[in-house]
DNA sequence: CATGAATGAGGCTTCATTCAT
DNA sequence: CATGAATGAAGCCTCATTCAT
């Protein structure tokens, strides 16, 4: 899987399998062991990638704090995992529009995200957007964080205000 | 370029350039005399795509309206656009994050976009985001315009209304 | 086609589709612009054989002859033809028994021996088959001429006389 | 060997050796234990059932009565183990096809059927094919069974009747 | 400039066989 | 003697690109 995500970043997903396998150390022939397809490992890598970043984004939430405080914790997680593995987010942004990934894995990763969702329902409380549909609003967040990701690779020297101000955007949309 | 761009909608960047030729009905060959190589036919098509994006955006643009309402008449017809060609969109879309297009083409393409930039930076004038720099203004802004794009497709019904609660949450995040 | 039934005959079904191309000298992948599949060379291929087994068989059918001559006839140039081009008799024999032939195939191919179960069965009128179903007869007769081509390849030396024996012993069996 | 026939006559001689590992429950590294090479499982795999396909024809022979009666007692066990045991008998006959069984297996494959030929040489003594070779003999009336037995098994209704008609149409070859 | 057959490198996948445990 | 993961050669097929007509 890391092999995987390293070539896929560099390469993106057209990344021939032999490569891969060599990456891993292991024969060309080894890596069809455990993954019956190419497709099948896009949709694997896919949903581990994007259940370790939910998971990353709300370990440790300050679940005593204000409801913004622990948006912007989990903002904060989230894009910091995005930088700190520019590779898993490239490869994540990749399968995310590849046509490999089955309706069913795309479910999936929406299961995963179910936690961020969560929060984002209590943030927009009585907020303006409180009555579009939380699908909605989660796409846009996302689109946004997407968004500032790049920016913050881009010019990593202002990364850290860079967050700030996605995140003060994001806000002034759920509350 | 009709033909590739509903090939591409359908079947992906990797359609074979056979099939495009067959749908614009000349043969396979004869794609090479008005493109070298198929990355040609890519930028090309991601430039003209982009350009007449931004274009119909702006057209009839109410300048003597206030700035509020030009963006949002910018917002809608790009919206409106989107929706419409669907083909358009989803191929722009797959081009805007394939490989295969330079940094030349992607360069030429926020060219194109100059005057919607225009637009949003006077938007911002004494807004929350009158600090930060322009081009991650623009990104924001576009990532929230393909966020609702999606939505309106994948809800037409309530397509207008998706249209404006988008354009709402921009609204906030610039002004 | 006659690439691929020297190929077989000598290596098999399981020849590789590569040693057919540098046969028929063209490149690897041309053999792709003929025939979409491995399997649909084989199954034309089939068929092609079949079908001119069973036309040569019947050239010149002296039909102002009794049936016993016209038999004899066909008999002898059946066995003749499979004889003379011992590859395409092989590589028949090998893609009758293959199960990349479709029942299609198979269909198409006992259609191209109506003739000859014409001939069989006008044969066993009032003979001591008169009453088995006419596709049992020919099934059996065409077992008697393989079995006694394989002997005549065998011992080329008193082929003719083989072929005779073969006959008679035919020829009991149906009148 | 019961595991190697039964996916034989489902997939062909080509079925990996890893499914037959798995059909005879041990593991697929297992069965080189046993045999050498895949080849050296479709020799001996073929020798077994010829042998037990010779030996059942013989067992319970009336040696007391008339060579006709004791000739149709051997057609009647070949054809009834043939059609008990469809599976043995179609993995027979791909192997009998087979590039992969050595000369010498054919060879010992013969020596397995020397008792039917030794009822075969009496049946025909003083008939009309008592000068021909007994090998070709053999060959028709191998090659009548399988034809018979392919109708049996295509039509189960009357297979006691065709392998009357069978038997019939052999006898007349022979005596 | 149009055509479309030919090219051949390259990708995914299979599978007989090995071998350390 | 059993296991089963690992191997890597080999096969089928795709497709961007060329070029003679």
């Amino acid at each position: 899987m890391a092999a995987a995500t390293k070539i896929f970043a560099a390469q993106g997903l057209s990344a021939p399998t032999a490569i891969i396998a060599k990456e891993a150390g292991v024969a060309n022939g080894s890596l069809f062991n455990y993954f019956q397809t190419k497709a099948d490992l896009l949709n694997q890598l896919y949903l581990e990638l994007k259940t370790e970043m939910a998971a990353v984004s709300l370990t440790g939430l300050p679940t005593e704090s204000d409801i913004k405080h622990q948006l912007f914790y989990m903002w904060s997680r989230w894009l910091e995992w995005a930088t700190s593995y520019p590779d898993k987010r490239r490869t994540l942004t990749y399968l995310g529009v590849s046509d490999e990934i089955t309706p069913a894995s795309h479910h999936a990763g929406s299961q995963a995200m179910a936690g961020i969702a969560r929060l984002l329902e209590r943030s927009r409380e009585n907020g303006p957007m409180q009555d579009a549909p939380l699908g909605f609003v989660v796409s846009l967040m996302t689109a946004l964080a997407e968004a500032t990701i790049d920016y913050m690779v881009q010019d990593p020297a202002n990364a850290k205000n860079h967050c700030k101000v996605g995140f003060d955007a994001m806000w002034r949309i759920v509350a």
